[in-house]
DNA sequence: ACAAAAGTGTTCTCGATACACCCATGC
DNA sequence: GCATGGGTGTATCGAGAACACTTTTGT
């Protein structure tokens, strides 16, 4: 079966950018290709757009199908379109991206994906397409998002340190905060609560666990 | 001629929400739809992504064949994919924001257009498709990026008197600002230089004229 | 005992806010 | 002379930045 029309059609795909924290790191999650064009490339997950589902249930499916991963939050960031980005065809592609907990999620490989897995994201292969465009503007708008919203609280598991929650805050952005300071205006935020235990973690003194007061809101500050 | 596909395509738009600054109200440019569907309808400019351009040259492209306004500088907004949204085909829709001088711009009528012109942002016409909800998004970032950016000088014309961007900046966050700390902020950019000339404009003391000293340049702050 | 991360307050600086009067012009 | 918008300075407040020591645990 084919579909034809009057005018010329791109194809309309979306791509998302997962984000976690691995060992310290930020981490972008990555698929294999199977097929051509950039066959054996690692891409970030993503597909054409279904006749009757929304640019967003796209993305979420194929970030199922191809990884396994579900029920993620997802922010719309860019389409990108310029004719020349795919080698084939016209191809227009509407860039999300998202952020999972630390570790929480194994990756699988699914359908038109060999591999599938997390890569630190000042370690990449080289990508296909111009994946690394939307990469690059995913990581600048986390980072400029850190700044105004509760972003980074979508790192965190149910329980979280304040030590971990800073040191978050601190791969992000690249620099190092200081101690007090970041307690202080996490605790300035109202938005976590002492889950009213601790965690031992090694050679010291064990640390409170905290939990967000409405777990899945983002909320905007300054 | 048609264009075959193994699979269904969604066509593809752009369109544009140019606003201005008009009687000391917020305007935005919108044309009269000339054909089906809607046709009679108000919307914004805007139309079909052509093989070999870019998302901004289509938006360009478009913006002078509707309304004959050219060069103007565009910011993509957000993409807008509800199956639903086009009553007779799959349409995706790549939304662009602009702002142009105050009044500097008079729009006429082009291809597929009736009629262009501005129309209060509080008094608009019933407009078609979704655009009423593009509409709302662009101005919210508008009143957003007014805050860490001087996108409130692209209304300006070449030069303008401080009490004209004064307005610009209530107009846009719908409230009145002290003119000495307003004065202040808009020194301590140090974006701006007297022009060495002032303007009588009324039945009081003559303003001085200042101008960008980077015209074009969009500048972040804060 | 010692290494290693957890936890805790005060001071200072700077940008944002609040606020009132004189000036130059047209009528 | 009076109405109208142009133009100017100072005091206050609050958020963000700088900064050092004690606590608890594992080895």
């Amino acid at each position: 079966m084919t579909f034809c029309y009057d005018y010329a059609r791109p194809a309309v795909t979306t791509d998302i950018a997962v984000f976690t924290i691995q060992d310290q790191r930020l981490a972008v999650l990555l698929i294999q290709r199977g097929g051509e064009p950039f066959a054996g490339h690692w891409a970030l997950p993503g597909g054409f757009v279904e006749a009757d589902e929304t640019l967003e249930a796209c993305a979420l499916r194929e970030l199922a199908e191809e990884t396994g991963i579900q029920g993620v939050w997802l922010e719309q960031l860019y389409t990108f379109g310029n004719p020349e980005r795919d080698p084939r065809d016209r191809v227009i592609s509407v860039a999300y991206f998202a952020l999972v907990p630390m570790a929480s999620l194994n990756p699988r490989a699914g359908s038109d994906a060999q591999d599938a897995r997390w890569f630190f994201i000042d370690d990449l292969p080289e990508l296909a397409f111009d994946h690394r465009d939307i990469l690059d503007l995913a990581q600048h708008r986390l980072r400029a998002k850190l700044d105004y919203s509760t972003v980074a609280f979508s790192f965190m598991n149910e329980t979280f340190t304040l030590g971990e929650l800073q040191t978050v805050y601190e791969i992000v952005r690249g620099e190092t905060l200081d101690k007090r300071n970041f307690r202080k205006f996490v605790k300035s935020l109202n938005l976590v609560e002492d889950a009213g235990a601790t965690r031992r973690n090694g050679t010291h003194k064990p640390a409170r666990l905290y939990r967000l007061i409405q777990p899945g809101h983002l909320h905007y500050i300054r």
